[in-house]
DNA sequence: AATATAGTTGAGAGCGCTCTCAGAAGTTGT
DNA sequence: ACAACTTCTGAGAGCGCTCTCAACTATATT
């Protein structure tokens, strides 16, 4: 498998390794003829840079580190963070780079720092699931370029982030639509600020329909699925006649308090959630949710990420991608509001 | 964030280049007054060697790529990988090594093959999903050293895997312990290598029980929810009096089903399945089933990988990791038996 | 016809590291 | 005291690539 070198593909072309490596790099100053020649040959010899010869003439490399520091917990329960990776694999695959896989946290020798500090990776896309990650200032101080994915409010950082907030209202308001008024809602975990997004595009939506936010229908859980029965449980004594989780699997833990508290959904109490987890379909009934798609957040990150390499004086980048309300059977319709009364 | 080279930790040292490259590579050619100070100025100055100038040096870099070819439909749907790849990159990082993200498939650039034909990766970490995946030839074609993630009938290819086999038999023969005779069996897609051994487990308790394995008893699913509830549908006409679902996603369609036709588990029919998945404690009753840990499937991979990166000449090298057979109420117990009579 | 210009190519240095080889210094044996 | 080691250190080449600089060729400008 010794394969071969840029001098190589010179010696068999006859040309220089200044010239193949023009042609390796798309530089336009070689003659069509020339860099067809050339091609011929590196594609015959099925030639390929080598990426730390490279990197280290570039001073850079092609390598990305995808830093998922609370990935001990979250990775094993949620779909999210694969779909993130995938979103972003894909992303760099195109533009030709590679994603150096680097669960941060506690346990860990290379701290992420480490691997910034040198010719490691070009760039970090930094997922964390809380704000303040105790990695995220040596990461930034480090100099290397980085993508958040998730909101900052630090206006240095460059993200990433679905709009939770608009969302959110937009799901409170479907609910409002609907004719509840005693909308409640199971929040995520304060220190997420996915959480407090939600939270805020649920305010919104009760404010916007002109009514006022009842603090007694406001339950903190932490997106599992056993806070979402907690949840209810706290919730119901404050009769509400609709409920947002803000998580599918709070949702999910929500429609099992609910059942259990002998009340039918969407008969009784609306009931939506946020995710749109592969089992909203499954649950009994189907979930309104929200789809967001990780792959696209990942696939956004990396790109941004990658023009923030190419320009790293440019100012921070940010993008918020849209989600979808999607509208199952859980939070019932005008028509079973009507048959309520 | 210029950091430092050899050369300036040498000058600021005050010895040469090849003394502090000897330092940093824990060469015992050195003496222990030399080396102390030099890592006291490596320490002051965080100095980290840069990646690729040592690759290019090796001719080798520490960088291993977890190759997941099926992943687009995979790893949307499962805990597994996820899992593995942190076992990876735990036992990496333990070992001064890095992960590299290769979901491969249909719609990548970068097909691996390319990826391992030059000095990007040391090494690769295949999982695929099924026996002669389109991926593998070309990989092991080139050379590069290769660890697969379940079992395979070559003899040319290292591998680790859990104990499909020994654990489905552990599982079956429990039921038949339990007193149960006619025991069903919604097994896996015959093109995956870990269906098929459990399904040989599976026959393999039935016959060390005395025995005769009735087709009628066998269906075939694909791991998922609902071809097990397909499969418990079709079983049912010819009364089993225990399951054995090669998944537990699998299990939880049956389940569904059992309770669709009316039937209670334990007490009309036992079922027990494969994984361990977290939602096996949730489910109505709690799920007998066989705990695998696919942290340690990829940490012993990666192990594995290295090993045969520092040996490249070795034998294949396997290693089958043992399950835990964990009982809970789905089986139903001893006790149940008699009164079930 | 002399000169400027654009287009194309090659020579060579250098990126930061490892490794071989040889030399210096210190140790032991006779 | 001298040879023969052993232990430690430094010099220098080289890994495969990119990039700057200079040179050469062909064409356009005066």
């Amino acid at each position: 498998m010794a394969s071969s070198t840029l001098e190589q593909i010179a010696e068999l072309s006859g040309v220089s390794r200044s010239t193949v490596s023009r042609v390796i790099n798309n530089d336009p100053r070689v003659s069509a003829a020339t860099r067809e020649h050339v091609l011929e040959i590196v594609r015959r010899e099925r030639y390929r840079p080598n990426l730390s010869a490279r990197g280290l003439a570039l001073g850079r490399t092609n390598v990305v580190a995808a830093v998922i520091p609370g990935a001990v917990d979250n990775i094993l329960t949620d779909p999210y963070f694969p779909r993130l990776l995938h979103g972003m694999a894909m992303a760099a695959d195109e533009r030709d780079h590679f994603v150096m896989l680097s669960l941060g946290g506690p346990g860990f020798r290379h701290t992420v720092d480490e691997i910034a500090r040198q010719g490691v990776v070009a760039g970090i896309v930094f997922s964390a699931g809380q704000v303040d990650d105790p990695l995220f200032e040596p990461l930034f101080a480090s100099q290397t370029p980085m993508v958040s994915v998730g909101r900052s409010d630090d206006d240095r950082v460059s993200y990433v982030d679905v709009d939770n907030r608009g969302s959110a209202q937009q799901v409170a308001s479907h609910l409002l639509r609907l004719g509840n008024r005693r909308v409640a809602t199971i929040a995520g975990p304060s220190f997420a600020p996915a959480a407090v997004d939600r939270l805020a595009g649920y305010r919104a939506a009760i404010e916007a329909f002109g009514l006022r936010v009842d603090q007694d229908l406001i339950y903190e859980g932490d997106f599992s699925e056993s806070s979402g029965r907690a949840g209810i449980k706290s919730l119901l004594e404050h009769r509400p006649d609709a409920v947002f989780a803000a998580s599918d699997r709070m949702a999910a833990g929500a429609l099992n308090g609910i059942r259990a508290a002998g009340l039918r959904v969407p008969e009784d109490i609306a009931l939506a959630g946020f995710d749109d987890m592969p089992f909203a379909t499954e649950l009994e009934p189907p979930l309104t949710t929200v789809r967001q798609r990780p792959e696209k957040l990942g696939a956004a990150a990396l790109s941004l990420l990658l023009d923030l390499i190419a320009e790293p004086a440019s100012p921070p980048k940010r993008m918020i991608l849209p989600t979808e309300l999607i509208v199952r059977a859980s939070c019932g319709s005008l028509q079973d509001q009507r048959e309520r009364r």
